[in-house]
DNA sequence: CGTTACCTGAAA
DNA sequence: TTTCAGGTAACG
């Protein structure tokens, strides 16, 4: 659920709040060891415990809390969360009245806790040692970064048939974007989610190139997209859900041309889209790389 | 490549 | 009661 700009909302929100703090304690709740993902909860409490945060960092939809030897300021790995459907990270006192579904928790030292909280128990806690490498293997570019390039974009993009929204959902080709964010950036990049990857024209991968970087920076201006579960660090809802062209739209006209948006399952996933302000790919089947002429 | 599994609660 | 969900890994 939490995309890119709900992450980085949860990251700016509680970058002031734990960077540079120590964990005093690491406490699993119920139904918290399946976060862990396999790792021995008391191996993670170990690597935790002590430490100082460092600046709070993400990458895709991972959030990266670095992880800092108090004494020699020497890096010990760092702490790599991902909220996945119904995750959130919130920052309140150690003594605030318990969440619901509460699977984890960071005490610090001032007294304040970050608390992990998950219905569907999908999100997940990695210690990891090296970064970089570990996001290298798994995560493309990044958005708005340096990184996001057309040239980059392209390359991920380019010999595939798949549909282009799944080619967009997989983070190795792209980080951060998920299934609201990909439906409006398809509908500003006037592209239907069908069309597939390999076959975009050059105007076409310009535009989606500058619909992606678009539609994430008005996800994080609008602190995210609410639309059930997802919270910022205070707890709090974002707007973006007041926003979206697309997204959920279903039967609703299009506030661009007033046709009807509609609703297909595109790789898997609910997609949504407008006829008449999408045209692009509705009709179009094959990579045309090695059609003659 | 598409489908299924992982979980649980809310909405239909 | 059934279906659906903002994600991803593991299937066949």
């Amino acid at each position: 659920m939490p995309e890119l700009p709900e992450v980085e909302t949860v990251r700016r929100d509680l970058a002031p709040l734990v960077s540079g703090r120590r964990i005093q304690r690491f406490i699993v709740f119920e139904g918290g060891e399946r976060v862990l993902v396999g790792a021995p909860k008391d191996y993670v409490r170990s690597r935790l415990e002590g430490m100082q945060i460092g600046e709070l960092g993400r990458r895709g939809k991972y959030l990266v809390l670095p992880l800092v030897e108090a004494r020699s300021g020497a890096g010990e790995g760092s702490l790599v969360l991902h909220l996945r459907m119904t995750g959130s990270l919130k920052h309140r006192r150690a003594d605030h009245e318990a969440d619901r579904f509460e699977r984890a928790r960071i005490e610090l030292d001032d007294g304040t806790a970050l608390r992990f909280c998950d219905v569907r128990k999908f999100g997940t806690f990695e210690i990891i040692d090296d970064v970089d490498t570990y996001f290298s293997e798994k995560l493309g570019a990044e958005p708005l970064t340096a990184a996001f390039t057309l040239d980059a974009l392209w390359s991920a993009l380019r010999g595939r048939q798949s549909a282009l929204k799944s080619a967009l959902l997989d983070q190795s080709n792209v980080a951060g974007l998920g299934n609201i964010y990909v439906d409006e950036a398809l509908f500003l990049a006037r592209l239907h989610p069908s069309v597939p990857a390999g076959s975009l024209r050059p105007a076409e991968r310009a535009a989606l190139h500058e619909a992606i970087e678009q539609t994430l920076r008005e996800g994080i201006e609008h602190r995210g997209a609410s639309f059930r579960d997802y919270r910022d660090g205070k707890g709090e809802e974002g707007s973006q859900q007041f926003f979206v062209r697309v997204f959920r739209r279903t039967d609703q006209p299009c506030d661009t041309c007033g046709s009807t948006i509609r609703r297909s399952v595109v790789g898997g996933r609910s997609s949504h889209w407008c006829p008449s302000c999408q045209p692009v790919g509705q009709t179009r089947r094959k990579v045309n790389s090695s059609r003659r002429g």
